[in-house]
Order: structure tokens, then sequence, then C-alpha cells
DNA sequence: CTGTTAGCGCCTTCAG
DNA sequence: CTGAAGGCGCTAACAG
């Protein structure tokens, strides 16, 4: 029924070997013996079962990659840069999707990537356990992060850095009451908040203004957790004159607590993101850029670059710039508010 | 050192046959042995190599997803759906983002897909060779369309009437110069647009309003594309009133050359977008409601059934319904404008 | 340069 | 209910 590697040993008059060979582009094959096979191969449909040459061989020529929502921006966007890399250079991937709690126990428990993968991607590992168990997998390893992780090339941008840059812009334009939509309590518990939130902290004692807990919200990371914290903000006694959110989207969610507010950023309260967002531009938001799918890229270049040289060290951790991008939502605080 | 069927079967002190009947839940084994196996492979951290029992059994346990880009909210809303379903029902799944034209050539020429997935979700279909090749791997297939495709279980909205609803809603405020921001040129030929183009078309037939081709502007289906039409419309002699966008992305593409003119939607002009995606309700956009998720979900469990029932009649083309959502960007024209 | 010989690890008869 | 035998389709030595 399905064309196999002998029927087509059959049709070109040669051996599976040589098939194999030829097909594979491996030398040790006459170019003419290659050509037929080639025509022979096409003409009949013929193309290699993964499963059998993955079993023969051990390779399975496929990357595992492991997204917490593919649906939300930032993780999209990675997958589809790494997947365009992975894709060009003959690998398949293999999308692991772990959303709900389910999901990633299920994945963690049962492992289904053991056995199926050269390498794995991993754009979220919460903690040790879960790393451990992506190294239980013996493969090469690459992840997002802030920070360097033994065992894993690392991608990432300065999260503290990078918060700082966001502060500092708006403690340069003279504001002094700063409030930070954060994402602490979110059902994550991976750095990235801890370590913008330092950013944030960093920068406020740096220009001497105290911290005032009443000014940190939490957004959750998305938009509409976003909306809540801006509003919880704008209900403080002294609401802030300007507020850091950690990322875009939850920026975009505090643009529209404003807006059913009646009120404006910069006129009323300037607001600074995180990401550059595909719709930061259409919105205005000034942020702090991050090139995501530059790094979705990165570690997929590094990724293969391991499985073709296995014996080379691994890369360790690569850290991408990010730079501040200045649109509408930002200006120095109004005169005429009390501060 | 990768922990066998036979490891796990001679710890148990039985055959590898039996742990193979017993890990995979099929009767035959006494319930004290299959428990018993059952610890030792957890023990051992036994998975079953897929390679190989797919060699052996002809399924693959694998489901192949084509997607043209991750990255857009669209596709990436439905992919997230649709592995949600998968992976839960046990199957992984393959990604294949097509979102060039080398990957997308690639994919239809080499067709990595072939022998390695039990079924393929390709949620675009760009014409019948496609479809052709498709339907060569001979196997369940689903998509998304807004027609019945013979072989593939199609999951769609009524373009045609989503767009008519939309037009409509614009006639009923009182416009009659009604702009189209549409997709005809992108480098995707498929008939979304062709189709909403129609819905706009029927609406003004109806209510007598005359075809003005210079008030239809090519948005490209994205972002930016959807500035650049609406920039094209506002410099028209006789601008439109009111605007449909056949996509929410456009749309807000269109809401910022709005802004860029110092204009508002609905104050000087109408804007109506198609999708629902999830920023339109940050940026208060009235828009057409499709069930995105929702429509990947059910494309994922037509086909799940397919693999349990293959005998059933394949379901064919399922239409799900859309609606209008009322937000800010739509009002009756402008009393002072010249109309 | 090419063919032959063994498996890769599992599932599926077929016996018992 | 369980074990033994064979083979899925391909690749990797090993001979020629």
């Amino acid at each position: 029924m399905t064309v196999s590697i002998t029927d087509v040993a059959r049709a070109a008059g040669v051996s599976a070997s040589t098939v194999s060979r030829a097909l594979r582009g491996r030398q040790g094959v006459s170019d003419e013996v290659r050509a037929q096979i080639t025509v022979v191969a096409a003409q009949l449909g013929y193309t290699a079962s993964r499963s059998a040459s993955s079993l023969a061989s051990g390779r399975t020529s496929t990357i595992g990659v492991v997204v917490p929502f593919v649906g939300r921006w930032f993780f999209g966007t990675v997958l589809d840069a790494a997947e365009n890399v992975f894709g060009a250079a003959g690998y398949d991937v293999l999308l692991y999707n772990l959303g709900s709690p389910e999901a990633r126990t299920r994945f963690f428990t049962q492992m289904p990537a053991r056995k199926r993968v050269d390498a794995v991607l991993s754009l979220l590992v919460h903690d040790e356990d879960e790393a451990d168990a992506l190294r239980s997998l013996g493969v090469p390893l690459a992840t997002f992060w802030t920070a360097p992780r033994p065992g894993f090339t690392v991608v990432g941008i300065d999260d503290r850095a990078g918060a700082q840059s966001a502060v500092r812009h708006l403690v340069n334009l003279g504001h002094r009451r700063i409030g930070m939509i954060g994402g602490t309590s979110g059902p994550l518990h991976w750095t990235t908040p801890v370590a913008r939130r330092q950013g944030y902290l960093d920068v406020l004692a740096d220009a001497g203004i105290p911290h005032d807990p009443a000014l940190e919200a939490d957004g959750g990371y998305t938009v509409g957790g976003g909306e809540r914290a801006m509003t919880e903000l704008l209900a403080v006694p002294r609401p802030p004159t300007a507020v850091f959110a950690q990322s875009d989207e939850m920026a975009m969610g505090a643009l529209r607590a404003l807006r059913l507010h009646r009120m404006k950023a910069p006129d009323d309260i300037s607001l600074i993101g995180l990401d550059d967002h595909e719709l930061a531009e259409v919105l205005g938001l000034t942020t702090i850029a991050q090139p995501v799918a530059g790094q979705g890229a990165e570690a997929a270049r590094l990724l293969l670059r391991q499985l073709q040289e296995p014996d080379a060290a691994p890369p360790g951790h690569v850290q991408v710039p990010t730079r501040l991008i200045l649109r509408d939502t930002t200006a120095p605080p109004h005169p005429r508010g009390p501060q």
C-alpha cells in the first residue's frame, strides 16, 4: 500500500542500502545511480518512514518545544521564529502546550517527549523539578531566562536592567510617585516578575524615592489583570503619577482602565510597558523593547549547533539587549497635580 | 542505557508481550500482574519508544497541525485550543508553521508529515493542489473554511453572513458612504476575503447604495496594512463616513491611522471589525465576534472522533455562529459632515 | 562504489 | 491469561 524503501530499491534495480545512502545524500554512491534513484523515488512518491529510521538510527529529526500558552503573543512569536529555524534545518517540531495545570502534570509525569526528540526548547521552566525532568531526557536543552541554568542553553534579556530603564525613564521625566503592575501571584512561579520588580526597586532607591507598597499591584501578566491592577492603583488615596507595567499586555489593560475612568496617558498618568508587543505601536505605548522573535530564532540556532557539534562546549547564557522606545504614553508629571 | 520493554519484562519476571499488554491497558492480563508491571515500569522510568511502537502498530499517536503563522493571534489561538484537546486525548502534535513560501514549498514537496501522523488539521488550505497533497496522506483531515471541502471536516463561520451583519449595522446607523478594508491581494489566496467582500456588496445592494470601488482598500490582513488602507480611504475625495475592516487586526491599524490624522472613531468616522480579537475590548472596537478558540477545539474534537470511529460518516461542514458586539467605534454619521 | 546481514524496540499473531 | 516467534521499515556495520 504505502511505498517502502524496498519498493524503490526493486524499481531502481539496486539494494535498499543504496537507496538509503542515495536519498540521504551520503557519499559512496555514484552520481548516475543516485540520480536514477532520486527519479524513481519521486515517481513512486516515496517518503522514508520517520519511525523506522529513528528506530534504526537513534535520531528522531524532531525537536520538542514546550510552551506555556501558544495563544499568548510572546510565546506565539517565539515559537513562530523557532519553528522557522528548525523547519529550515529539516527538523520537525513537536509542540507541547502546557497552559493548564493538568497538561503540565501530564507532560512531566508521562514525559511523552522521551525517546521522541533530539533536543528540547522549553520557553518556561517553573522550578528545579521541571528542570531535572527535562535534563533526564538526555538531550540538548534550551530555555528562556534571566539567569544561567545548568544544563541549559539560556537566552534572555536582563530583566532587572530592562525594568530599570523603564523606571529610570519615568524618574528622569520628573515622576516621584511611581506605581508598578507586576505578576507575582500568577499561577506560574517564574522569576521574571521578581527580577523586574527588583529593577523597579533599584531605581527608586537610587533616586531616593521611598518605596510605597500601596503603589504595587498584581496584573497576573494578562490584559484583564492589567486593567484590574490599574483600577486598584487609581483607588489609592494618593495615586501614582506614573506606572511601570511589567508587560505590554498588562499596560494595554491599564490603558483601558484609564479610558473607563475618563483619563488619558500621559495627560493624567504616564504609562510605560515592557516587550514592544506588535500592537504597542498601534496604541502609542511607550515601552522597553526586547527582540522576541529574535530570541526565539537565536535559541533555535544554538540548539541546532549543539546537535551538529555535540563536542563543542554548550553556549551557556546569551543575553540580548533591550531598548527604550519612546511613544505617546509618557510625559512629565502634570503641573496641576498635588505633588 | 535507555530502559526498554525487555528490561521491564525481566525485572517483573514476565515476558515483553505481557508488559506491552499491561501498560497499554489491554485486557488479558491479571490484575495483580498488571499492578506489578506498572510499579516496576514506574521505578525504572520506562516510556515506550514511539518510533518502535509506531513501526510495529502503524499508529503514530501524533496529529499534524499546519498553520500559516503561529505568531498571528487568530492562528495561535486556534492552535492553543486544538493542542489542548489533542494533548488531553494522549496525542502529540507536530507543528508545521508555513509562514514563508519556502516553508510552504518544502512542506508540500517533501511531505514530512507522511507516515508520521494519524490525522491532520490544516488551518489554511490555499488551493486544490494543496488539498490533494493533504488527501494523499490517507488520514482524516480537517480545516477551517467558509464552505465544505470534499475529504475534509470543515469548521468555520459563514464569512459572507458575518460581513453582512457588520455592514448592515453601519447601514442601520444611517451610513451611506461605507468603505471596506479587505485583503484580496495578500500572499495567500484564500477565500475568506472574497466571501467577506461579497457580504459587503450584498448589503450595499440591498440598501440601494451604489458601489464605489474607490471606497475599497487592501489591508493585507495585517495591522500595518490596515493602517495604510485607512490612510488611503481618508485621502479619497469624498471619504467614507464608516468603514468595515474584514479583520480586527486591520481595524486596529485603521484606528492608528485615524489617530495620526487627529481623527477619532466614531466621532469622525465609524469603524467595525470582524473577529473579536482579545484586544478589541481594550480598544473599544465594535466588531463581529467569532468563537476562535471554540472552533479550534471543535475541529480537534471532530478529528479525534474520526480516529476513534473510523467507520462513522465524517462530519462534513460545521458552521458556527457570529454575533455583533457593540462597543465604542460605531455611531450614526456626524450631522455636520457633507452627506 | 554497492550488496548482505543484523538488529533498533515494540506489537501482533499464534500457541499453550 | 501468558509466552514465543515474526516482522514493521530503515540504517549501520561489514564484506566484496
